[in-house]
DNA sequence: GAAATTTTCTCTGTATACAAATTGTATTTT
DNA sequence: AAAATACAATTTGTATACAGAGAAAATTTC
């Protein structure tokens, strides 16, 4: 299996990807074309137009003759991304639940059970990353050309904030991910059903579930109570 | 005034922009890289670099070893498009209730005197640009990286189909227009006022203006079937 | 004469070389 | 010694030449 030049740019721009996605690539930090054509042996011509691709797509950022670099997470990003994320992911599943094929629903089936083993087995990487299609497949099945380019630079943010607020030793953290993942199934019924109501409120809870999350983390637990009776707000 | 290579590059840009939103550049037509490169004075490399920032912002499709063409307008892009426009809008304009700096206020009523001079002496084109404009500037005082992608596709086909169905010579169109105008004036005067309900309200009405107008064109009165419920594919 | 195959041609993709700009360093000046 | 300037080195941007893929045309085959 010889990599030729087309399947050597894919490749470049599938780890670019991940690599933001899974924090690997950490929000700032600078892109060496030179090293990054030697690693992946391929020219700047083709290099620099995936970058430009990726700004695209908002895994990147090009400044006029400064290079590029990782797109930022600002202190302003946590916020937009909880005030945006409940509207386009209700839309998202809500169109899920009208639009989605046969086909389609098998594989985010397919996905979800790949989310639930790497849940068990897995790194965090792997758990964003499978969280990731998940959540990619219902962007597909919604079907939507105005609401996709949104919904994927959600994304994104989505999988860095799990990276960065994820501590896997947190029994509460735990928890919260087996919900989601319970989530996962009670979307997938939905979108079977073609319960779009209810799918649309399930995007909701699933947000709400992830925002506590997260101020689980930003919150000092250790300052209250002893651990293991942390009370929080419960999660609708 | 001589044009150095960046400007070059920021003209074919702009063109090839421009020539999207009025359609002088057809929904998929092919675009000829040596032709442009010519026309342009630039080589192949930059040229082919615009093309791919142009694709991730949804003016023009990429295709692998075939060329590029400007982006489709398909027969489900209008429902999408009305579908989602109220939505994403009223958000956009919620948004721009509550950040909109002064500068920014005061550049959007200029766009807007612009819009009012070109609707008595200006051409269709000019039209959908200065109205383009205006929303852009709405985009920019929400000021959320989450929305702003989805909401600059919308405003590519919002100017296209605008030219597309936009009829001068028709009495019921002219009208349109004008009242078209004055939810603008309503909208600045939300923005102002920090008005972020009325704001969403207005983004409604503007919407459901632009529905009406492309119903004029479409539906021979009387055969009237409310947007959002209309089937798409029978789901397998 | 129609279909299929081969050949030619055009267009897309990549590599390399060169030009321009930015950054970092050394020298000069106050 | 600090600031400013000039110079060198690195990095970004562009052009050209070449390689490869797709489409079109011409030839062959039935």
């Amino acid at each position: 299996m010889k990599p030729d030049s087309k399947s050597r740019k894919a490749a470049l721009y599938e780890a670019l990807k991940m690599g933001v996605l899974t924090m690997q690539l950490r929000p700032g930090e600078d892109l060496d074309e030179t090293a990054l054509s030697e690693e992946f042996s391929l020219s700047r011509t083709p290099l620099r137009e995936v970058f430009r691709q990726l700004a695209g797509e908002g895994f990147i950022d090009l400044r006029e003759n400064r290079g590029a670099r990782i797109s930022e997470m600002s202190h302003t990003t946590l916020r937009d991304f909880f005030l945006t994320a409940p509207m386009i992911y209700g839309a998202i599943l809500r169109l899920a639940a009208k639009n989605a094929t046969r086909d389609q629903i098998k594989r985010l089936k397919d996905a979800q059970e790949d989310f639930r083993r790497v849940l068990r087995t897995g790194s965090g990487d792997d758990r964003a990353l499978a969280n990731n299609r998940f959540h990619e497949i219902t962007g597909e099945m919604a079907d939507n050309v105005y609401l996709t380019p949104s919904f994927h630079r959600l994304l994104i943010d989505h999988a860095r904030i799990s990276m960065t607020f994820y501590r896997p030793t947190d029994n509460h953290m735990a928890e919260n991910v087996t919900e989601a993942a319970d989530q996962h199934d009670q979307i997938i019924a939905a979108i079977e059903a073609r319960d779009e109501a209810r799918a649309a409120q399930l995007a909701d809870d699933h947000w709400a579930l992830s925002r506590d999350q997260i101020e689980l983390f930003v919150m000092p637990a250790g300052l209250e109570v002893p651990l293991g009776d942390l009370p929080r707000k419960t999660p609708a």
